[in-house]
DNA sequence: CGCAAAGTTGCACATTCTGCAATTTTGCCT
DNA sequence: AGGCAAAATTGCAGAATGTGCAACTTTGCG
């Protein structure tokens, strides 16, 4: 009977965060070399050196690999959420949270634009996508209702907003993706925010125009 | 018999809807009877009376026919949108389209509150609704950048009023579920975007409350 | 060392989904 | 009515997903 609340997992943890990574690579490798639908599991497990069964220990699809969603995962969308001052009004909050996020996608290198430009061509990624989401935005849905004091289940607040700004996260990503990344993704999310907290009443003056 | 009436339509699509009902309720049925993971596509073909491989010709999957989505079924949403007044407002168009939807899916009898007990509990079942949102999504958004002479690529304002709009179809049908069906649907659906017209700014006054 | 916990692997198995070719059913025309 | 062509159904084969289970191996640590 070890102590297991002290316990340090130095090369254990190490080697899992490796093969991790090995799984993720290659399948996005692979998925951009071949198309999402051509790879198959074994075709990853077998670039990441392990076995098949393996990889459903890391991931519980092909898709969730290919765009780099482990099960159980924490969001940093709700870690920084979290991180936020509690007095501060919900949508301005979530603008801050949305807000960085792109700017940590923008900055992240070329695996990003890659996993996008996937998501963007191929069905199925944007459904695995979009469960993802769904799951960020049920727990993101929670925070708020803590903060706001209303009751996720009765008011409908708490959800809406989520959803709203998720949403424009998303819009913002896509609309970025569709313009060829040209010009900065952060100005599509504040221009996304501008309208909603405008009531999303259709914008007099044309918006920032990158072609 | 008497060609007239039946010959109308014909005998082999009317054979096909009958195909296409019967899977439909055995699916749903079955679900709602073991829950959806011990339900398979052959007890649902067998339920209908047609071959495993028949059931592949109406849904794509087993979650489809629970939720009752055929592909490419054309969705009553888009078709309400596209018989709005062109110069009506986007947002007021969406508003009556999801009212809409609302009042036909309280209307719809039993079918559909259990499809949204068996979408609330299952998580599989919510991932397959999402999918068939974000494809409605697609197409919604086209309309809008046709009526506002937007550039759906380049301009974020179509995909956002939409994706809001249709988030707080989503969002209202989840809480009117959770509340158990307690109140009118439509009386969320207001609140929702009365709270979207206001640009999301917490409400002071608690809105309708049920419980 | 040696034990316990954690991780990996192979194997069996149910299931999903697709393509193809054969067969049956339906619509329609003479 | 009879028969032809299109449409729908079906069986079958096969690739692939995903899971449970029982070894087996590796790691952490006393």
């Amino acid at each position: 009977m070890s102590p297991t609340e002290t316990m340090r997992e130095g090369l254990r943890e190490r080697k899992k965060a490796e093969t991790h990574q090995a799984l993720a690579a290659a399948a996005l490798r692979l998925a951009d070399e071949l198309g999402p639908e051509r790879v198959t599991v074994e075709a990853i497990a077998d670039a990441a050196g392990v076995s098949p069964r393996t990889f459903f220990n890391y991931f519980s699809s092909k898709e969730d690999a290919i765009i780099g969603i482990a099960p159980a995962q924490s969001s940093a969308l709700l870690a920084d959420l979290l991180a936020r001052p509690d007095d501060e009004p919900p949508l301005d909050a979530l603008r801050a949270v949305v807000l960085a996020a792109a700017e940590r996608l923008q900055a992240g290198g070329d695996d990003w634009v890659v996993r996008h430009r996937l998501i963007h061509k191929h069905h199925t990624l944007a459904v695995a996508r979009s469960a993802w989401f769904a799951e960020v935005e049920r727990r993101m849905t929670e925070e708020v209702a803590r903060r706001t004091g209303l009751d996720p289940g009765a008011d409908i607040y708490p959800a809406l907003v989520v959803s709203a700004t998720l949403g424009a996260l998303r819009v913002a990503i896509d609309t970025w993706q569709e313009r060829e990344r040209v010009g900065a993704l952060e100005t599509l999310i504040d221009d996304a925010f501008d309208v909603l907290a405008h009531g999303l009443r259709l914008p007099q003056r044309v918006t920032t125009q990158a072609v």
